[in-house]
RNA sequence: GUCCCCAUCGUCUAGCGGCCUAGGACACCACCCUUUCACGGUGGAUACACCGGUUCAAAUCCGGUUGGGGACGCCA
């Protein structure tokens, strides 16, 4: 247990190999919420080891995500120069190689960790054997008792070797999670395991417990899926004589078949999310709650009420199954909580995305979200809604030359248009509309669909859609006229 | 296969031995509002996986079964 004067000191620590993932946006945001909630610092730290995955590109996305969903990090890789900020770094682990040698070194020296030179095929062979026999899939790696020196001949010989930690048997390791209460572990749940590989690269298990020693990482949460790692992690704090931070592990994000969520199986990125029209207010609500839940049982959070609320006793920990219909339902419900002009603000990129050609008037703006906004869940949502009065969108469906093709529809289009001529207004209001209508219907003798839908068809080409009192009046009378007269021609 | 984790409505969850004939939310259904949609309102259907204990009392504690998930890498 960390001491009481020690700071609270948490990170996120992603691999750059790709766009952040909705289940690292989630242990992100945890990390970041219990930071900010305590007045702690929130590190970001780059676990690039994996020199054949990660990429700078992959870097900026990640950060571009991060600071997207608004998770500011105080220490880390600066957002735009990639230069490390903070008085602890560097925050990349590519960087810091030759600490985790020096370690590695220590541990060697110690005989807490040996050189290993075998092949992958021998390995194969344990492993296989293991399975048969029904054994953990142990290593037995004959180098275990080799002296270093003996070792370090091979190796100047030219053969090449992996560094493993010596794992302890017959042990019980107990792990206080934060979110399980006890765990368990029996030592030789893992075998020796590589510290260093072959080139002298480290691997995940030794710098994070070497990182988050160093950055003076007070609690890690992070998900499930680590809890054997915990193990091996607890191993080698023990052999460097190190206090252990305080672990949470996190149930895992499942998909709809309730299978890990995972890169691979894409549309799983944060970054489609955003491009879907989702808030990142909004996804930051939903994620937390999806293992977590508000003392009171309220749903519908800000970031900040997040912040106040968050501790680390309500989580629950079996895995969630992530359920976009109550996305867009949170999605709407921070959506419709916006100004109107507001609304407009973070539609209007999705609407020009998609080239609709829409009036520049601030006040029609307005006036048309005020309309269409109990209809929008998310952002893109505002295309099909706007896409009707877009005049360069204006085409008449199959369904709608039926309609046309009706005998009468011809004669209550022209009336209709004779009418709109003779109005002066720039846009009819609702009732206009409906006045005009009710006239269509006096002069052309016709009632029922037989007025209706052959007005909606000249209004929006498909004669079933939005209410036409909502969609008229967003509509300029100019192009109302020549929509009715491409129905006519 | 081995080990670890988990188990309340379809989904997210509340519940931490009596307030539970199990509460909320999303989704679903019905009705109301509205001359179509949506929003909103009201109501409804739907869950403690199973079997044993412990206890005066169990969704809550213990054991087992079943089911689900995860991990078994020179990935993280």
């Amino acid at each position: 247990m960390p001491a009481a004067s020690e700071k609270v000191r948490l990170r996120f620590a992603p691999s750059p190999t790709g766009y952040l993932h909705i289940g690292g946006a989630r242990t992100a945001l945890y990390n970041y919420l219990y930071a900010r909630k305590n007045g702690g610092s929130f590190i970001l730290r780059i676990e690039d080891t994996d020199e054949a995955r990660s990429t700078d590109e992959s870097l900026r996305r990640v950060m571009e995500d991060l600071q997207w969903l608004g998770l500011e990090w105080d220490e880390g890789p600066h957002p735009e120069t990639l230069v490390d900020q903070g008085p602890l770094g560097p925050y990349r682990q590519s960087r810091r190689l030759a600490i985790y040698r020096s370690v590695a070194e220590e541990l060697l020296r110690a005989g807490k960790a040996y050189y290993c030179f075998m092949t992958d095929a021998e390995i194969e062979a344990q492993k296989q054997q293991a399975q048969q026999e029904g054994r953990h899939q142990h290593l037995n790696s004959p180098y275990q008792e080799w002296p270093l020196e003996r070792s370090l001949e091979r190796i100047k010989a030219g053969d090449s070797a992996v560094v493993r930690f010596r794992t302890s048997v017959g042990k019980e390791y107990v792990l206080h999670d934060l979110v399980r209460g006890e765990v368990r572990f029996p030592s030789d749940m893992v075998g020796d395991f590589v510290l260093l590989r072959s080139g002298g690269m480290p691997v995940y298990n030794f710098c994070c417990v070497v990182d988050d020693h160093l950055m003076k990482i007070s609690h890690v949460l992070r998900a499930e899926e680590h809890l054997p790692n915990s193990l091996r992690q607890m191993m080698i704090y023990e052999s460097m004589g190190w206090e252990l931070p305080r672990f949470g592990h996190l149930s895992l994000v499942l998909d709809e078949d309730r299978k890990k969520l995972s890169k691979r199986r894409g549309a799983t990125s944060c970054h489609e999310f955003k491009l879907e029209g989702f808030l990142p207010e909004a996804l930051n609500n939903y994620i937390c709650l999806l293992g977590w839940s508000h003392p009171e049982e309220k749903e519908i959070l800000t970031g900040t009420e997040l912040i106040d609320a968050f501790s680390l006793d309500r989580f629950h920990p079996a895995g969630a199954a992530f359920d976009i219909a109550k996305l867009r339902w949170i999605n709407a419900t921070h959506l419709r909580a916006k100004s109107d002009d507001e609304i407009w603000r973070l539609i209007d990129p999705f609407l020009k995305e998609a080239g609709l050609k829409l009036p520049e008037d601030p006040a029609w703006h307005k006036r048309s979200v005020a309309v269409f906004k109990t209809n929008l869940e998310t952002l893109v949502d505002a295309v099909e809604l706007y896409r009707p009065i877009s005049d360069p969108h204006f085409a008449i469906v199959p369904e709608g030359q039926e309609t046309l093709a009706w005998e009468s529809s011809r004669k209550v289009i022209e009336t209709w248009k004779g009418l709109l001529q003779a109005e002066t207004s720039d846009h009819l209001t609702g009732e206009g509309f409906l006045k005009l209508q009710d006239r269509v219907k006096e002069m052309a003798q016709v009632k029922g669909k037989f007025l209706f839908m052959p007005i909606r068809v000249a209004v929006i080409g498909k004669p079933h859609g939005t209410e036409l009192k909502i969609l008229v009046p967003l509509i300029s009378r100019h192009s109302l006229i020549q929509r009715a007269e491409k129905c006519l021609s």
